[in-house]
DNA sequence: CGGTACATTGAGAAATTTCAAAGTTGGTGG
DNA sequence: CCACCAACTTTGAAATTTCTCAATGTACCG
């Protein structure tokens, strides 16, 4: 909705095998953004879509990225799921955001040389780079595309506070249940929901580490989310049993 | 040091009377870029440094904007302090940022002409508005100012990632020793500490809703570090009795 | 001199964590 | 194909943190 008709971003190649979505904010799409930045350096000088050897795999649990590292652009997720995290001394960890294929790891974070927070594969993954200087180029040539952008980093960016209203006020159940519809409406956008069942590789731990809440107290959650017939997270599968419950649930109240 | 001495910035008028702080960013100033957005339309089409009409006053505890109006710039706070935040249909709200004399309400957020939170005035607040026609054309010429700005919205980004790991993962104690001394960082780079005092004129709600907890409980901890003579907050201003402590809680571990 | 909003204190309740043990799953090599 | 291993999940019980409710005390404003 909010770029869907932007036929300025079609310009840059697209990756026809790669499903772009707006990162973090369901509901609004915007493919020709999302693909561009993934396809955007075909026959260009060492993107995403050139040789094989220009994609990275990294198996599940795995660290694609660890914050500090300098690094030439911004990673992009071609296949998989990761998750961006930041990492306590003490061993705790608070997950950021989950990525889902053809995204940025982060759209606000595209000019610089190094990140301060870390990215690990959920399952294993494909990925690449997307170079510092060829996106610079093109935003500064190109005033629709720059627009774009500026309303994918704001979309980033409220996403963000939402994440600190579901972490400032809000119960387990409320934000294990956000999470769960979050990533149903996502993969919606993708058109992968079938039976209202679609691929959730996340573990407890990391459903926990998202949330902010021990990965005990994830597992209870979860076991009444099943008990009381509202959504099934288990074997790498969600299936959602009662939509309205659960919308009911992750509503902001 | 991110933007200190990028002189391209200053082509953009100044308001001498405001100290200009890169909103979040303890220890990173943004002068010409902080500046510039508050005085950027001196002399030109209605901006804050116009006549005195372009300034509005919004007495303390009073919304400067709510969620959804619609608005033809940023709002700037020229003078006061402000939160910005979300608010609940429970009555609930979360602080999402504090905002200090002479920032914007949200880099990121420029170029929409409706926000997703509301911002309250916590003192008496002057503000005006940025307006977007302005500074849409500016970043589009300069690309030095551009970048700036590109910088200022991560920085913006990567404070509100630092957010979800303190709410995700941080007991009260540490988030609220975490506020105090992020304030106290700001205060210092305006030079407004003295005697390890400074303004503090939140209340304890306001504390409460930034942090995610219970008034009650924000008054426990804060008599808590008064008695343990780490610092005291009441009567409008904070003074840091032992900042190697305050240090100490407010660290991530 | 009220009055209203704000701060403090106590006691009990609720949510969440911690610790520890047992059960399950999926992958690997023999 | 089976046995084993490592990682993940589940369960119980007790401890801790934080919240809720309610009452009292305090500061500031007109």
């Amino acid at each position: 909705m909010l770029f869907g008709d932007n036929e300025a971003l079609s310009t840059l190649v697209s990756a026809p095998d790669i499903v772009p979505v707006m990162p973090q904010s369901p509901g609004k799409t915007c493919r020709p953004l999302g693909s561009q930045f993934c396809g955007a350096l075909s026959g260009g000088e060492g993107g995403c879509d050139g040789p094989p050897t220009a994609h990275r795999f990294t198996a599940a649990r795995r660290n694609i990225y660890r914050a500090g590292e300098s690094s030439d652009g911004v990673p992009v997720i071609c296949e998989g799921w990761a998750v961006r995290f930041f990492q306590l001394p003490n061993g705790k960890r608070q997950i950021l955001s989950v990525l889902l294929p053809g995204e940025l790891v982060s759209a606000s974070a595209i000019f610089e040389r190094q990140f301060p927070f870390s990215i690990q594969a959920v399952t294993e993954v494909r990925h690449c780079l997307l170079p510092y200087a060829r996106v610079r180029a093109r935003l500064q040539q190109d005033a629709d595309l720059l627009d774009c952008w500026f309303r994918l980093s704001a979309a980033e960016y409220h996403d963000a506070d939402k994440r600190l209203v579901d972490l400032g006020q809000r119960t387990a159940q409320e934000r294990i249940a956000a999470l769960i519809l979050h990533l149903l409406l996502r993969f919606q956008d993708r058109d992968e929901v079938v039976d209202d069942e679609f691929p959730f590789p996340m573990s407890q731990q990391q459903i926990a580490d998202f949330t902010g809440l021990t990965p005990v107290h994830t597992c209870r959650v979860l076991s009444q989310l099943r008990k009381n017939a509202i959504c099934d997270i288990s074997h790498g599968t969600a299936k959602v049993i009662d939509r309205d419950e659960l919308q009911r649930l992750a509503a902001i109240k």
